[in-house]
DNA sequence: GACGCGTGGCC
DNA sequence: TGGCCAAGCGT
């Protein structure tokens, strides 16, 4: 850690730190009326929202998620289900290997907890898919635990009222979950109430391009705002380029492959782009990744069967019956 | 720690 | 217009 100012911010570890009741106040007036946040979601609910709103916005989720719960109400109604169709029912939400992983979790959960999504938090990080945010996120809002849950939201809340800089580190740091760690209240449902809020707060008023400090509860308190809102020093965040790069092409064969009803031949793969070379390469990593099956004869389609038997499972399959080839 | 990984809306 | 941004994860 580095002798900058922001490495050292005026917290204690107070257990009402002066954040928590204004964001939480604020939250109780504020919060969006969201269908994983109702009671009735469950775990099962709330992990799937947050698989969805991985780096994906709230109203383009929203239909999708929907979907999802009518049609796999349970972890094990998913568990059920070829991975492909899992693939096929994210529709255009992006990063699909998402779908994959959260699919993988409820076979995993299936396999593992007895159908119910697991309530600690190395359980949970030990799904795929599930990384720190989303455990925490998970056995916060689910299970109503004391969990620091960081996100991009919490971070440049975080960033400016606490730190006194517009944005927070490209990577979350060490320093960050100190701090993230140091202003979560005692109380268990306290935390739980805290974390739903700052993160809330993040999302509708302190945002990244325009915070709209004339509603933000704790704009009097802002070190940030205090300081004059100065504006943010060191390296660019990152920018994703997009526009000829791998990742549009694997769009572009995905989709065929979703709207299509069984397998494609590889000869309308080949309409999606016109470069030979990139487009094998991105069929070949969809097919490294599982998201798409190679059959016989050039022809693909969305997986239809499990990749890999799960490792952690409690038991093993039944010795893989010789004579019985997965179709 | 830096990358690769989708998609669409917004200013 | 096009860069930026949106509740990250796995390698």
């Amino acid at each position: 850690m580095t002798a900058s100012p922001a490495s050292s911010p005026a917290v204690s570890t107070d257990s009402s730190h002066a954040l928590h009741s204004p964001v939480i106040a604020w939250f109780d007036e504020h919060a969006r009326d969201l269908p994983w946040r109702r009671p009735e979601a469950g775990p099962w609910g709330v992990m799937v929202s947050e698989f969805m709103l991985q780096q994906t916005p709230v109203s383009r989720v929203l239909p999708v998620y929907e979907q999802w719960l009518a049609r796999w109400p349970r972890p094990a109604d998913l568990a059920a289900e070829a991975p492909g169709e899992a693939v096929r029912a994210w529709g255009r939400l992006g990063y699909p290997r998402r779908a994959l992983r959260l699919h993988g979790a409820a076979v995993a959960i299936t396999d593992r907890h007895g159908g119910d999504v697991p309530r600690e938090h190395g359980q949970l990080l030990a799904l795929p898919g599930i990384g720190e945010y989303t455990a925490a996120a998970v056995a916060s809002f689910a299970y109503g635990q004391r969990h620091a849950v960081l996100d991009t939201n919490v971070r440049r809340v975080l960033a400016r009222t606490a730190t006194g800089v517009e944005y927070p580190p490209n990577a979350t740091t060490a320093a960050e979950r100190r701090l993230a760690r140091a202003l979560l209240p005692e109380d268990e449902g306290t935390a739980a109430r805290w974390a739903a809020a700052s993160m809330e707060l993040g999302a509708l008023v302190c945002t990244a391009k325009s915070p709209d400090c004339a509603r933000c509860p704790v704009a009097g308190l802002c070190a940030w705002r205090l300081a004059g809102k100065p504006p943010h020093e060191g390296p660019p965040r990152r920018g994703q380029t997009y526009a000829g790069t791998d990742r549009q092409v694997r769009g572009k064969l995905l989709a065929v492959l979703r709207e299509a009803v069984g397998a494609v031949p590889q000869s309308v793969l080949d309409t999606v782009w016109d470069e030979p070379v990139q487009r094998a390469r991105a069929l070949d990593g969809l097919v490294s990744d599982g998201l798409v099956e190679p059959l016989d004869g050039g022809f693909y389609r969305l997986p239809q069967t499990l990749p890999q038997p799960d490792p952690h499972a409690r038991t093993q399959p039944r010795a893989q019956t010789p004579g019985h080839p997965q179709v």
